[in-house]
RNA sequence: GUGGCUGUAGCUCAACUGGCAGAGCGUCGGACUGUGGAUCCGAAUGUUGCGGGUUCAAGCCCCGCCAGCCACCCCA
């Protein structure tokens, strides 16, 4: 025996689960569609400095967690571990801000983190996302929101929380890093060790340490260090998700571990999932374009993810049965076996059809035709094939009628 | 990256204080030679995650590695 070649720690076959994420996709990207989004493809390896630059040097995403590697040409590559930052880079590239703003776009596929994998964590995950860019307004925050909430509702989650935030922007933000270097400092000796590299390298992620978590809530609030115009962009964003009945929890101890967040940010809860309960992230990232090299653009977006929307949705057991083909066509006895592949391509031209692969008798066949969920089975005998008349079965009720074949396709559909 | 738990057939799990690797489900076939999802009968399937060590003897004990789960970290 060869030695087995086992799948790369963190990374999953879809296989009997692969109709539910067909079925999540296509909901996703119809509610994109229909909110005026348009898919975009990027590539899934970049260069590495556009993830450095993009997501920022100090996050961990970048410092710890990117697969990164050197082509045959002495390129740095890495696998993108966010959208995001490809999708402005394409923006860039393709100088869409002459195409009108805001460009709207949508996208699904596989990112890449190096990480400690557990349920809901994977080294190889997928997202859906949007980026709404060009609009400096809450509104295009709220819209946001609101295609993040309607994909949820799209494929029947229910017990999801919305929480929201401001971070401010390069103006107040400072002077709230400030206060809270201020309040920590005569703690920082009682603080946990990881807080103690948090002080020094990005205070604001004090707040959301579990262990500390006593302190944060006595902390200066981000709220109360806002300048006007973010407290205005802030106090707009709520009034507009209010008036569209967008239920909403404030959390200023919500602070996105990406560095290009700006004013609003966002993320979309489902508290049973365990510790990985973040099923949607996102926010505001005004200054990205710029740092990547374009105009300045302020836009906004999210980021859901894939396998922990599918585990929140089995958890309510929202899935959609499998359905298998709509017809399994059976050949009585080997001499039908030509014509019952006659039938199948016939037949496959309107429905889904199968047939047996495997020289089985008609019993199994018919076990088989079962087993796969087919809706109907197309029984094909000598006297089938001599009176032109096939009998269809009802596998749910077991019902049987003869039809010619032009029949038979309308009582499949119907 | 840190800590804890786990790893036996495709799946779920048995196997005493070390002593011949088993059951249920599933798969395939038959009972029923033109009819499935019920029942009964039968069959196939394992280097016990991988590698080393202790022992007359290891699924069980020890070490290393790999993988999964849980928590931390962080995030989708």
């Amino acid at each position: 025996m060869k030695i087995m070649i086992k799948k790369i720690k963190g990374t999953n076959d879809i296989v009997e689960d692969a109709y539910i994420w067909e079925w999540v996709e296509n909901k996703f990207k119809n509610v994109a569609k229909r909110f005026g989004f348009s898919e975009i493809r990027t590539p899934i390896f970049e260069a590495t400095e556009l993830f450095d630059r993009g997501v920022g040097k100090e996050t961990d995403i970048v410092q710890k967690e990117m697969y990164t590697f050197e082509d045959k040409g002495g390129r740095t590559i890495t696998l993108r571990p966010e959208g995001t930052a490809p999708v402005m880079r394409a923006f860039i590239e393709h100088g869409m801000t002459s195409k009108g703003l805001p460009q709207k776009f949508f996208y699904v596929g596989p990112m890449f983190r190096y990480e400690r994998p557990q349920a809901g964590r994977l080294r190889q995950f997928h997202q859906y996302g949007i980026e709404l860019i060009g609009s400096p307004l809450p509104i295009a925050d709220v819209y946001t929101i609101l295609v993040a909430i309607e994909s949820l509702k799209a494929v029947g989650l229910e017990n999801f929380k919305l929480k929201i935030n401001s971070t401010g922007c390069e103006k107040c933000r400072p002077k709230y890093r400030e206060a809270l270097r201020e309040y920590y400092k005569p703690l920082l000796p009682k603080l946990c060790d990881d807080c103690q590299t948090r002080y020094e390298k990005n205070v604001l992620r004090l707040l959301d340490c579990k262990r500390d978590a006593e302190y944060a809530k006595s902390a200066p609030n981000i709220l109360d260090y806002l300048c006007d115009d973010c407290k205005t962009h802030f106090g707009e964003l709520k009034r507009l998700l209010d008036s569209l009945g967008i239920e909403y929890e404030v959390d200023p101890s919500i602070v996105r571990g990406l560095d290009y967040y700006t004013r609003t940010v966002f993320e979309i809860k489902y508290p049973s999932l365990g510790a990985q309960d973040a099923i949607i992230g996102g926010g505001r990232y005004d200054n990205l374009v710029e740092e990547l090299g374009g105009a300045p653009t302020p836009s906004v977006g999210f980021a859901g993810g894939m396998e922990r929307i599918i585990l929140a949705l089995k958890n309510e057991k929202k899935i959609p049965p499998f359905r298998g083909v709509d017809l399994y066509i059976v050949a009585v006895g080997d001499e039908q076996r030509a014509e019952v592949l006659k039938m199948a391509e016939k037949l496959s031209s309107e429905l889904k059809v199968d047939v047996d692969l495997m020289g089985r008798k008609i019993k199994s066949q018919f076990k088989n035709a079962s087993k796969e969920m087919a809706r109907y089975t197309l029984i094909v005998g000598e006297d089938e094939v001599k009176t032109g008349l096939y009998t269809l079965k009802n596998m749910s009720d077991g019902t049987q009628t003869k039809l010619p074949i032009d029949e038979i396709v309308k009582t499949v559909k119907s």
